[in-house]
DNA sequence: CTGTTAGCGCATTCAG
DNA sequence: CTGAATGCGCTAACAG
């Protein structure tokens, strides 16, 4: 039903071909200047645009970044993380004026399973956003060839560009502002094992702990989700610990299962941050509005995926080799939650 | 690079033909079994996915649902009420496994410039996130006869399916619910006047105002923009009356608008409720952890979104006629920001 | 300077 | 039951 490039051409009176070339700005190929006006308007009108994926079959760029996730059943309702990663990705698209696809049927542990759908065609590269370190969707996207950028995750292979933070060190840093605080005995409540966040920030953990010549017990490190359901079930199970084992401090792997985790131990009669530390990573926006205020390690997650979506751009115009791996900075905040020991 | 039919028909020594008919289930066309499964082997051992863009030029359907939407430069950190009408969105469109087209480059206000990406054939329909009554994309969208649907908001076209709240009545009951504690001097702090939903909630208030035999007064009502700073701002204003003519409640179209409002009032020194009531309308995930805690009209913007992405899909599939206006109900959520005035 | 031709990968007639 | 031919709308050589 929409006008084709055919339609442009009869009424021009020229072939497909010219107008294609003029409409494409293809002046290496000379063409009249009065066939060029000609063209151009009988196309506007006509109101002519031409079709996107007849244009991607020809071989032609689709000015269109895919932007991969999995979570399950809900999205940003549960991960402000990720929703402010893909504010920074709009905003750096739209600007570009391309477009965008969210596959959101992806499972990341089959990646032979939701892979075809990713390059058939639709987009000209795609934006991970933090698969699990297990995940085979990286090996199988660098064998199809397609650019990619990893959003919240790194990787060792030499040609996968990623843009994330300095995880270890952010940990390290929060850990020690505890430390710094008095706690020597500091529990931390993570995400899922799988996910190199939470291996990267247990790293930065232990690292403080035992700089400062405390003992790393396992037994305090709690694996779970990066969920607040998983941070208020953790909570409770610390707290079930006799009273001369108990925590002093928590940090948690996330804002998320923090704010549970408060939400549990407030239910349990602590009083935080009198009985008890909380201090989480991310900083999102809730984190600053929460009884108490939360302590944190902030990310730039609108800037996470604005470098994302920038080098993805480059990557697809080659303007850039892949392989960069972008690490920003984070910034610890002093909130609420956080005091010495009783 | 991927491979194509071409591959699969030579590997299985059929014709491309053949292949397509076995892929798609077309055994209407008798094929022996034998061939089907000579197919179907080959296909699988090369790892075989069609091209969408291929098969969407050949006519068929992309399996692809367009979002629109246009907030300026930000988008889901200014506004949980899309973030929650996306995560519906997304949902039912996982669950249906179709994929989704963002397209955040829209300029509501010039639909000729903005529509011919939405028609390219990218997706076979369209989610529209409220736009302005005045925007012209409705009428363009009819013509180009491209299935779709408006969230958040209404329109009188026989042949224009939506699915909204009723926002008059919602606005109406807050409104109430106001009087009902005393209140006699209401102001209105509201979006944008082109949004429909803006002058419907107006309708709402000032249908509780008259109903109670108040005097509807005009400079009461205070537009503005959909976002905390057009509240902060506002509420201001309305703060430099004379005492005598300020309002003790004050009903914000948004919850956004709310928090902002209160952040002001705060800032002059007024206590909320006990020197004047906020109410607000949306029930954002901020409405319950604000201080003090938000009082206003919960709309299901999840549901929203999923019923919308239903109806969408339905209207694609030729499953149900265009023009349905659905309307979902909104609930009073009473908090802390109101109470009788003093 | 411009028209013609040949695919891109797939679905779909229409003949055998 | 299966193959060959055609076209979807567009771009990119290649001729003129």
């Amino acid at each position: 039903m929409p006008v084709s490039i055919a339609e442009v051409a009869a009424r021009a009176g020229v072939s497909q071909g010219t107008v294609s070339k003029v409409l494409n700005g293809r002046v290496a190929a000379q063409i009249a200047l009065a066939t060029q006006e000609r063209v151009k308007i009988a196309a506007s009108e006509l109101g002519y645009h031409p079709s996107a994926i007849a244009r991607g079959l020809a071989g032609k760029r689709l000015d269109t970044l895919g932007i991969v996730f999995a979570q399950g059943n809900t999205f940003f309702a549960t991960s402000p993380y990720f929703a402010a990663i893909l504010d920074g990705i709009l905003e750096v698209v739209t600007r570009a004026k391309q477009n965008t696809m969210l596959f959101t049927g992806q499972v990341w542990s089959d990646a032979r399973q939701g892979l075809p759908i990713l390059r058939d065609g639709r987009c000209d590269g795609l934006l991970l956003i933090s698969p699990p370190a297990e995940s085979d969707i990286v090996p199988a996207l660098l064998e199809a060839k397609l650019p990619f950028v990893l959003v919240g995750d790194i990787n060792p292979h030499p040609l996968v560009t990623s843009v994330d933070v300095d995880n270890v060190m952010g940990a390290r840093k929060i850990t020690e502002h505890l430390i710094s605080l008095g706690h020597r005995r500091i529990a931390y409540l993570c995400g899922p094992p799988t996910v190199s966040s939470v291996s990267q920030r247990l790293q930065g953990y232990q690292d403080a702990i035992e700089a400062d010549g405390i003992e790393f017990d396992l037994s305090l490190v709690m694996p779970g989700a990066y969920l607040q359901e998983s941070g208020y079930e953790r909570a409770r199970e610390l707290w079930r610990l006799p009273a001369d084992q108990r925590p002093t401090a928590v940090f948690c792997g996330n804002d998320l299962i923090a704010i549970g985790a408060m939400a549990a131990l407030h239910d349990l009669g602590a009083r935080i941050p009198q009985d008890i530390s909380v201090a989480g990573f991310d900083d999102i926006p809730s984190a600053a509005t929460s009884q108490p205020s939360l302590t944190t390690m902030r990310q730039p997650m609108h800037l996470l995926g604005q470098h994302a979506a920038a080098r993805l751009l480059a990557l697809i115009q080659a303007t850039e080799e892949p392989g960069f791996k972008e690490v920003l900075p984070t910034e610890l905040v002093v909130r609420g939650s956080t005091a010495p020991p009783a």
